[in-house]
DNA sequence: GTGTAATCGAGACGGTACGTCGAGTCTTGTG
DNA sequence: CACAAGACTCGACGTACCGTCTCGATTACAC
């Protein structure tokens, strides 16, 4: 991946140095190429001549596909990531957290990108990890931030279980996106933001 | 699929009939090895095998592996539901449709199985469409004839959204199972009962 | 086959009597079919369909494709076969003998199915058994009966090694269809009696 | 095939070389395996297998099995051929170039590998094209150049058609191969030399 | 500058599954 | 029995693409 290596002092490697103008160049080339088509309907060969790249490069930095588009992925899902800034109330952070997932979302085909890579984990017990600590945990992360404010505040109890709220909320973001029975729309955000915070009784309120 | 249906007075088909032995054997083969080793770890000739069939057998009845896997996945979840009577509250009613749903899914690996599927969902739409009618609507009919119960019985608001209330609790589920962040015990099914029937204030109050 | 089997004085068969218009439809469409579309062009329940037949019916009297691609060659060869009457010399004996063959040869695709039934010869050696009984002997036999009648008319030594006369005839005119390095005409043909007849002489002088 | 030559001044082509060794590998296990047992009981995964190499890279230097199969009885053949050196007569020549045919021809099941060819030819233009350049015109070349030696040496008339009598020549041969209604010896091969001399002077007079 | 050591582009290679196709056999019910 | 219908077994085909490998050419730093 690559982010996980260099420290500051670095023992200044010998010879030819990595070319970080071919290295963006590969990861937008499958950040394009992937999330357009589709994981299975673009090979390698093709990312390499669209990001005007070897195979051989490629492979050098990347142990395979799966982890060439998930980091393509988590760069560019950066790339675009908000402040994560005090908004008052829980009900406020947490609207501010999912609204811009679901525009981006629905604006591009992540479900497909996010499906072959939920898929990946299940096959490849090492990408699994990978997937679980560069991205899943990443986007808890902020989640998690905005109920231990709301704890602090005395907004909800302290002794909320974090990480199950977690689940509910994204959870059924996620089932939306994935399961594709339904669409996935802004007002939908709302509702399940509102859903988490007070359970049922929100859901006949809130309709 | 087979399930068609087919009216009870059949036009009596000539020629050779379908042998129901080797189409059981085949589901059998495949539920056995698509779970056991995963969907991309067995090929069709494997299957074949297994099933004392042959590889064009199987290709004349399913169009391809993973509608195969499907109907696999389904026969054998059908097979194993049980009765869906009134236990007499919302909670109940959810408890009982859970628990077998978090103990089957905790035994075997049923994750890859569904992860592998979902992913092909995104890959072929034709897919899709046969994987929400075969599989997700009908465990979702399920869930939904409870809280349909519960406002009959003016448990719940008559204007609650059954639909995101089954997200919420389907989504928490397939969440966990599927990004693998956290394990899946029974616990863990009843506390998201709890959840969904109350929000947060309801993750306090059971934690 | 058929005319294989059936001797005069049969046991009266019980049960119902095999179609003669089935037999004769099988052998019409596998004639049109195979000799049009090439053997491999042409699968057997295609053949079955235009004959009106079935494709166990076909197997039921003829053990395999090739059998039954010879069987209407055959079939449809004799009935275009003229007389054997002898022409008074040995030239315009042989001239009869080999037009009738350039014309039938270069006027349909007879090419491609002998190439493939001398493949099936080699590849099959109970084929070839058949091939040489029903086809190969046959034509020879004509051939083999104008130089006969050449020696007993003093014409040509008695000493002529005929079969080396036929294959010199046949072998330049199968090379030329089945090799087709150059196109067969008519003209070719009495040009390849007329070198065989020059032949003839050193063939008795070597014997 | 290979064969294009290549002027020597190469422009050292980028990338990994193919691998000669490879190549010889392939040509050989094809050379034996398609002659020992026939092309048709042959797949090619097992040539592959034989000579350590990949179904992949066999499909990526030849178009087919029957390509691979004429490159390899091509190159064998080849590496048999003696010298095309002046024997003093035509009959000398002759019989210089079709004793070793005949001992070749009579010594591996050859017929079975060019009949299987030979259908091909007929099944596929554009094999036969490749066919005919690289195989019948080859082997006809050498007998071609022994008429013409003898036309210089005054030895046959100039006016003798060669092409008839290569027809007439090579025809018998290949027909007592293919028809397999006698059987090919070194005998045989020497008296249908006398015979086309024979012929010949018969094919100057009737032009 | 020159040497060393790594990267890069090009492209061949091994491995392996896919889904298709056809020959020939078997199993029904009908005539 | 013969026959039509059509399901079944067997097994090859040629394709696709992943990830590895082998080259020569290139680039930077160290000396």
């Amino acid at each position: 991946m690559g982010k996980v290596a260099g420290v500051s002092s670095a023992p200044r490697p010998r010879g030819r140095p990595r070319s970080e103008k071919t290295r963006q160049a590969i990861l937008a080339a499958a950040d394009e190429l992937f999330l357009e088509h589709g994981l299975d309907a673009v090979n390698m060969d093709e990312v390499a001549e669209r990001a005007g790249a070897s195979n051989s490069t490629i492979y050098r930095w990347w142990p395979s596909k799966h982890v060439l588009a998930l980091d393509a992925l988590v760069t560019a899902w950066e790339e675009a990531t908000g402040l994560d800034r005090d908004r008052g109330s829980l009900r406020a952070d947490l609207r501010a957290l999912v609204r811009p997932w679901v525009k981006r979302v629905a604006a591009r085909p992540y479900a497909r990108m996010i499906a072959a890579l939920v898929a990946e984990v299940h096959r490849d017990p090492a990408f699994g990890e990978i997937w679980r600590v560069d991205f899943v945990q990443e986007r808890r992360r902020r989640g998690r931030a905005a109920f231990v404010r709301a704890i602090e505040r005395g907004e909800i109890a302290a002794s909320t279980d974090v990480e199950l709220a977690l689940d509910l909320l994204y959870g059924s973001l996620y089932h939306r996106l994935l399961h594709g029975h339904e669409p996935i729309t802004e007002r939908i955000g709302d509702r399940i933001v509102d859903a988490v915070l007070g359970g049922v009784t929100e859901l006949a309120r809130s309709a």
